[in-house]
DNA sequence: ACGAAAGTACGATGGCCGTCAAACTTCGAT
DNA sequence: ATCGAAGTTTGACGGCCATCGTACTTTCGT
């Protein structure tokens, strides 16, 4: 109602919370990796070495619940999210995970066969 | 009502079936393995190097869910069951695991912090 | 200024899974 | 032969989560 009372909401102020990956646990890890969804999401990360938007990666599911995988991805600290004009990109933190979670990632992207 | 009509069922008889390894995904894995009491029995099994009976393993979950957990763990191919007297003995099936999903299990139970 | 593109927010829904209690089975010991 | 210990089986229940459609927002081109 009130008439553009509100200030305007542009670009950075879009960027949602990242957690310190030292907060993360290995069951946060665990729940977010078990979706066959969210383990591709990282896997084309993982083999892509670069930044990638949402739209780049096909997903089998609804752009709504593409977006609901990608938060679970985030808030696990796993990815780390920005825009770049109407797209979202997403970036693997492999850095980080290495060192909160030594061996895991490379022992996950390994699984093929699945 | 065949009075003992029906072979008498005993010992060996009530191991149940172990799956073949390599018929395990990964997917299958990480359903078995995001579930804290469930990884928490592979802990035990890892740092106990021996197998354990049910009992000696403590769960906070009765008796009949820890059943369920164990039998989960072994259709997965990550555990042996057998009967020693009443007690069913449980096993890692370690080398198997690693030879499949190598560096897995150490990341998993790596993890402690949870 | 308009329209399209790329996601997001919000319910609603459906299925799966961890949990338990109760009744049962199997085995060892007495 | 009985009892207790150790698990199992079955059925029921509750909660969580992946999924979707629809409506909405932000940005870029033209």
């Amino acid at each position: 109602m009130g008439a553009m009372a509100t200030t305007r909401r542009t670009g950075q102020d879009r960027v949602p919370p990242h957690p310190d990956i030292t907060t993360i646990t290995l069951q946060q890890v665990l729940e977010a990796l078990v979706d066959p969804v969210r383990r591709h999401i990282v896997g084309e990360l993982y083999s892509a070495r670069q930044d990638l938007s949402c739209g780049t990666i096909d997903l089998p599911v609804s752009k709504s619940t593409a977006t609901h995988h990608f938060n679970v991805l985030r808030e696990a600290g796993l990815i780390h999210q920005y825009y770049a004009g109407t797209s979202r990109m997403n970036g693997l933190r492999r850095d980080e995970i290495d060192a909160a979670f030594p061996g895991l990632l490379r022992a996950l992207v390994a699984g093929r066969g699945d």
